[in-house]
DNA sequence: CGTTGGGTTGATCGACCTCAATAAAAGTGG
DNA sequence: CCACTTTTATTGAGGTCGATCAACCCAACG
C-alpha cells in the first residue's frame, strides 16, 4: 500500500546544492498556495532565514498530542494524518494535511493533536517562538494566518455535519469530493484521487469501521460510480458522488 | 421550557440612561472574558465608538448561513445556537454561544452558519468592515482574535471526537462536562448547569435524536448521577459523569 | 378551556458494528 | 529471487445500539 503512492503527491523539491540561498523559497511549488503567498520577496528571504527544512519518512511521527509545540510546520511535499486518541485507544482523525498546509496555526503552547507522515514528507519548520516574533513584525502575515485558521474552522464545522448527520455512503462520498477539491488546488485536476491513507484512517476520520469503509467503496465501485485503483480512486460518475455528498 | 431560563444567564446590563458614554464598556461584566479583555482603557473607548448595541428576543434569528456577513458580534448576555442545515432539512448544531463569545471571528465574507437566540440576547455588534479596519491599527487585538479562533478550532476538534467515536451516553456526559466548564468561567461555579436549548438542539449537536437524548438523561437521572431540573441539570455525581465523558 | 410545543416512554426496525475467515499486498531475511 | 511473516483490504454472518414510529404527558398561553 505504501509503494507507488508518492507518484500522486507533489514530488519533493530538487535538492539544490546551495540550499537556503535566497532562491530557496522561489523554487517552492506550494508557495503561492501556502502562508508564504502573503509575503513579498524581501520578507520571504527573512522568513527563509528562520526556516529549518525537515524530512520525515512514511509512518514517522511528526509531533504528538499534548506535547509542547516548540515548532510549527509548512508542508512542502507529502501528506500527514492528524488525530486525537481517547484513553481507551479509540482514535479520531481530525484531518489530513497536504502540501501547502500549515501545522500549528493556532500557535498554542501544546499540540491539539498528533501528526504522522503518510508518505515521505518535507516541510519548512520554524521555532514557534521565533515564528511568533516574526509575525509581530508582519501584521499582514498574521492576517493571512488568521484567514487560514478561519478556513480550518469552516472545514471542521463541515466535518461535524458529516460526522453527525450523514449516512455511511454519504460520508464516503463527501470525503472523496472534499479530498478531490483539495488535490485539485495542488495539481492539474486529475480524475484520480490519491488516497495515501489506509481504510482504517478513513474510517477514523468519518466515524466508521474499516469494514464499512471497504463495503461502501466496493458498493460505489459496483455501481460504476468509482474505480478503485492502487493508492487511490478514480471518479467515474462525479455527478452521482456529488449528489450523495450534498444530499 | 422557555419560562425562567434567563434566571441562569448572566442578567443583561442595567440600562444606563447615558449609554455609549465612555463608561459603557467599563460596566460590561464579560469584558475581561471576551475579546475586549485585550484592550486598554483608551482603546476600549475607540472600539466602543464603533459598537452598535443590539438586542434579540428568544427564538429570533441573528444571522443566516451563506448570507453576507456585514456584522460581527460580541455577546454580552444570553445564549444562541449556531447551526448548519442540509438541503433535505437535516440540521447540525455546530455550537452554542454564551456571553463573552464572539460571532464572526473568522471575518469571512459570508456566514459559515446560522445563529439564533435561545434566550433574550444582548450583544455589541460591529460593522465587519470597520471592525476589520480597527484590527489593522491594533495588532495585539488581532493576536487575541487569532488565539480565540485557535480555541474554537480546538473545541471543534474535540466535538469531532465526540461525534465520531463516542456512544450516546458518553456524548451526553461530554456535553454536560463541556458546558459546565464554560458556564463556570462566567458565573461562580454552580452545581446546576443551565440548558437554555431544547432536547432537539442537544440531539442536533451530538448527532442523536431527541428520543435518545431524553432516554440518556433519564438513565443518568435514574442512576442518581444527575438531577433534571427546569431548564437545566444538576450534577449529583460529577466523578461518574466525568469518567463517562473521558473514558 | 383547547391548542401548541416541548418532553418522556415503549415497541419495533435497520444501519452499522462485531466477529471471523480469506485474500491480497508489502515488507524481510536467507 | 523466493519463502515467510506482517499488514491491509475484502467479504460474510450475526448482533446491537440508536433510529423510527407512535402514544401520551405536561406546562404555557390565547
Amino acid at each position: 500500500m505504501a509503494g507507488s503512492q508518492e507518484a500522486f503527491s507533489v514530488p519533493p523539491l530538487a535538492l539544490c546544492p546551495n540550499a537556503k540561498a535566497e532562491t530557496h523559497c522561489e523554487q517552492c511549488r506550494v508557495r503561492s498556495l501556502s502562508l508564504c503567498g502573503a509575503l513579498e520577496a524581501d520578507e520571504l528571504i527573512d522568513l527563509d532565514r528562520l526556516s529549518r527544512p525537515m524530512h520525515h519518512a512514511a509512518r514517522e511521527t511528526i509531533f504528538e498530542q499534548d506535547e509542547l509545540a516548540d515548532s510549527v510546520f509548512n508542508i512542502t511535499s507529502g501528506s500527514a494524518r492528524l488525530y486525537r486518541l481517547l484513553p481507551d485507544g479509540r482514535r479520531q482523525v481530525v484531518g489530513f494535511a497536504l502540501p501547502g498546509d500549515f501545522l500549528g496555526l493556532a500557535l498554542t503552547e501544546r499540540n491539539a493533536f498528533s501528526a504522522d507522515a503518510l508518505t515521505p514528507l518535507t516541510a519548512c519548520s520554524f521555532s514557534r517562538q521565533s515564528f511568533s516574533d516574526f509575525l509581530d513584525s508582519k501584521p499582514h502575515l498574521l492576517r493571512k494566518l488568521h484567514a487560514m485558521a478561519g478556513h480550518e474552522l469552516s472545514l471542521a464545522q463541515e466535518q461535524m455535519v458529516i460526522l453527525g448527520r450523514r449516512t455511511a455512503e454519504e460520508k464516503i462520498a463527501a470525503f472523496l469530493i472534499g479530498l478531490r477539491k483539495r488535490w485539485a488546488r495542488l495539481s492539474t485536476s486529475s480524475v484520480t484521487i490519491p488516497l495515501p491513507m489506509t481504510r482504517q484512517d478513513i474510517g477514523d476520520f468519518l466515524g466508521l469501521t474499516v469494514e464499512t469503509v471497504s463495503r461502501m467503496l466496493t458498493r460505489l465501485a459496483r455501481e460504476k460510480a468509482i474505480l478503485i485503483v492502487p493508492d487511490g480512486v478514480r471518479l467515474l460518475n462525479v455527478a452521482r458522488i456529488e449528489a450523495l455528498a450534498e444530499s
